[in-house]
DNA sequence: TGCTTATCGACAATGATTGTTGGTAGCTTC
DNA sequence: GAAGCTACCAACAATCATTGTCGATAAGCA
């Protein structure tokens, strides 16, 4: 994703505010890649600004994703993961347990659907999700 | 997964009772590519057995994934599906929009982690979604 | 500086899934 | 075939993540 500084220009370009709240929120998912969950940035957001919403978390990260500046992935963990790398293709892998999320390049590229399944569909991505268990959980 | 009778046999072994609500829920899913909701499989039931609750499918649904019979996936779409072929592992095609799924056969096998990514984790299993839209909501 | 309106925070609502519970009915044993 | 044990049933309430509503506030523009 973009700087800060870059997202506030982009936001007013597009006619939307940037609060204090939107910058603290642009501030945590800085080379953020941990994949936190909407409350998660909820939580460390409120440790400096108490009266942070986590409707506010949500609107944001929703705004950013309509930008294109992140990536909002259902991994099956239970909540939305907020994911600020957009910039290069890759890919997941989830543990069973706990949730934690660590990105994989992708090495096996050309990942296509055969032509004769494709009929009636239009395909635009390819999500791989490795599952496993990480050393603490196991 | 197997014939209702199998299941039938496989439920009594293990000491779960075979109700009438359990073999018509073993009925619906037999031969059943569709993907279909635990919602949508309570509407069919209940079709024919209007005391059907949504609870009892959920938990039969849950008893059938423990025996390793179904398969619940989480899609992505809003609620789980459930995948009564367990024999062929295979991967998926979903319509964005309406949620739609199509089975695909599995023709990139060998989608390893690299070994340098795998620290810290124990991988057991790949999930690989492609989406896109159906011809029904293009 | 003042005005317009997007955004804020508080609260209630939604939708999918799970917990609880008293009564019922499968299965086993005799 | 009858009796008893207990898993299962259906109804209801509760949970969790996420979204809708709304009056008050403050960001950005003229």
């Amino acid at each position: 994703m973009k700087t800060t500084e870059q997202l506030t220009d982009l936001f007013r370009e597009r006619g939307l505010r940037v609060t204090l709240q939107r910058q603290m929120i642009f501030g945590l998912l800085q080379a953020n890649d941990s994949h936190p969950t909407v409350e998660s940035l909820y939580e460390r957001a409120q440790a400096e600004m108490p009266t942070m919403s986590l409707k506010t978390v949500y609107q944001t990260v929703h705004d950013l994703e309509a930008l294109g500046e992140v990536d909002v992935l259902d991994l099956g963990t239970g909540s939305l993961r907020v994911d600020p790398n957009v910039e290069d293709h890759h890919h997941h892998l989830v543990c069973s347990s706990c949730g934690r999320v660590r990105d994989l390049p992708v090495e096996f590229d050309g990942l296509r659907v055969p032509n004769r399944y494709r009929r009636d569909f239009t395909v635009d991505a390819v999500q791989v999700i490795f599952r496993g268990r990480c050393d603490d959980c196991a």
